[in-house]
RNA sequence: GGCCUGAUGGCGGAGCGGUUACGCACCGGAUUGCAAAUCCGUGAAGCCCGGUUCGACUCCGGGUCAGGCCUCCA
């Protein structure tokens, strides 16, 4: 029954224990808000979605806590402020609310907490405060504060654990300029002045004068001031894109751990995890190349559903290459498992009397497909097995139409169901609705009168007629499935 | 240059030292007034070279190629 992770830090898949099982917390980093988020922005939220609902089916909904913070202090949102001759909150509110319309539209659940880094200031400014009293960490001339990595790392060596690297491997591959100001060239920035019209607060206290430093947050303090706040230490689960363990998740186990005087990094975190990143047929996604694949517009040609089945088609660790043609693969399957839906609920079984080997089946593929999550979320092997539901109640039509009266409980199949699409986040509406595709109330209507004029050609067996009518569907996009019980419908490429 | 991953059928993508992964597409058939949906069935794989083994897609070594990180980056 136990979950088993993938864990960054010992490179190894470790069976998960929380520290306390009534609340356990996850923190994985958001976005910084200054334009739209792309679809590889939305593979660690979509991943650690599926993990925050497995978390919820095995410990409860209310024991789950997570958090997933919103970086609103950065230069390019700086940059952008001064572009556009407003505050920063403008920018980042806005882009903030399409970032969690988009992630909403990809059934990605809300965050318990959505701490923003602006928010917290205080709590950086502490904990940059301990830090140089600790002797951590460093105020220059220019009036920065720098982390004091070398001191971190005498003699344990522990400094690039994560990222399974030593000091001294970083120090000799670096392609970073030394900047004159830093003792050692592996010193990251806690605190820095702000520029000219870029926003600015009130520090720690510089410890030769007394006064606070004006400025702002350097990038990794924010995750460590922030998680801390909101979830406690330790916090059970870390998580983030492959790119965050060095230097960001680097940095915040440094920075939390030397606040506190922890010396093992499970202190900040137990357990990390990190997702590997999409490929687009070998290039990089990127402005240049015109092959920028934002959620946003991504949204208006597919299903969010669509989008996030695609997401969780390969195994969250591996590189995941993101084609037309697998969205287009994702449609059809996810498609397929409405149509299930659609004839499950078409059937209105009822209980009566040998049901029970389907229930247990059925049970037991659902238990399946929660099984191969639980280790290590591998959705290939459970979508097999979901699959493998499919088949197994498709079986069960035949068994029954074929004449065998064994009524069965549509609600055992469907509970079975909504179990294992209410963990992978899919199958979240009505059939019909589904297929519908957001067809507009008109639309609706206009279709349902052809139907029924239909409906009337085939009785009458007048083909020429029913055909032109379903031409006449054709031509507005719709498609006809005739059926035993009449005629249902669905938008086509929706 | 340093560090780290990975290479599976047309495409996507798993597990496993010896047994059909699975899905999508394709092809043949059933069903259908014709379709769609559904069902039945066939075909198709493991980068290269060594090694271990009775036996390797699966383990080990080398090579080749690809990707990621080392600088903002999911």
């Amino acid at each position: 029954m136990t979950l088993h992770i993938h864990d960054t830090l010992s490179g190894q898949k470790v069976p998960f224990e929380p520290t306390n099982p009534d609340r356990v917390t996850m923190y994985v980093c958001g976005p910084t808000v200054y334009n739209y988020a792309h679809i590889g922005n939305a593979r660690p939220v979509v991943v650690f979605d599926v993990l925050f609902r497995l978390l919820r089916h095995l410990y409860g909904e209310d024991k789950v806590v997570y958090a997933r913070n919103i970086t609103d202090v950065d230069d390019k949102i700086n940059k952008k402020a001064i572009d556009e001759g407003v505050d920063i909150s403008v920018i980042t509110n806005k882009f903030a609310d399409i970032y969690n319309a988009d992630m909403a539209a990809l059934n990605a659940l809300p965050p318990t907490y959505q701490p923003r880094a602006t928010e917290h200031m205080p709590d950086m400014v502490a904990m940059i405060e301990d830090l140089i009293a600790r002797g951590a960490a460093y105020v220059t001339d220019d009036g920065e504060v720098l982390f004091r990595v070398a001191e971190y790392d005498a003699g344990s060596g522990r400094y690039g654990k994560l990222a399974k690297r030593s000091l001294d491997d970083m120090i000799a591959g670096a392609r970073v300029e030394v900047a004159e100001n830093k003792d050692n060239a592996a010193d990251f920035v806690l605190w820095k002045p702000s520029k000219p019209g870029e926003p600015v607060w009130p520090g720690p206290p510089n410890p030769s004068t007394g006064k606070p430093l004006p400025g702002r947050p350097g990038w990794h303090i924010e995750c460590s001031a922030m998680s801390e706040a909101v979830l406690q230490l330790p916090i059970d689960i870390h998580g983030g894109g492959q790119d965050l363990i060095f230097p960001h998740h680097t940095n915040e186990i440094a920075q939390s751990c030397a606040a506190h005087g922890h010396s093992d990094p499970a202190a900040y975190a137990k357990y990390w995890m990190h997702n590997g990143f999409l490929d687009f047929s070998g290039e990089k996604m990127s402005k240049s190349l015109g092959n920028v694949v934002l959620v946003h517009d991504l949204i208006k040609d597919y299903p969010g559903e669509v989008i996030r089945w695609a997401l969780l088609s390969g195994h969250y660790r591996s590189p995941l290459n993101w084609t037309p043609e697998l969205l287009e693969q994702s449609r059809k399957e996810i498609d397929s498992l409405y149509q299930l839906m659609r004839d499950v609920k078409a059937r209105n079984f009822h209980i009566v009397s040998d049901y029970r080997t389907l229930e247990v089946e059925a049970n037991n593929l659902a238990e399946g497909v929660i099984a191969e999550l639980r280790d290590d979320l591998n959705t290939p092997e459970a979508k097999r097995l979901l699959f493998a539901l499919r088949d197994s109640l498709r079986g069960e039509f035949r068994w029954a139409d074929e004449g065998n009266d064994r009524e069965v409980p549509t609600s055992i199949i469907l509970r079975a169901l909504q179990i294992v699409s209410g963990v992978f986040g899919i199958l979240q509406q009505d059939p019909e609705a589904w297929f519908r595709g957001g067809a507009s109330d008109d639309l609706t209507a206009q279709v349902e009168a052809l139907l029924v004029e239909r409906a009337t050609a085939r009785a009458a067996k007048n083909w020429p007629e029913s055909d032109r009518i379903r031409d006449a569907l054709n031509a507005l996009n719709v498609e006809v499935m005739d059926g035993p019980n009449g005629a249902t419908w669905k938008v086509k490429g929706k």
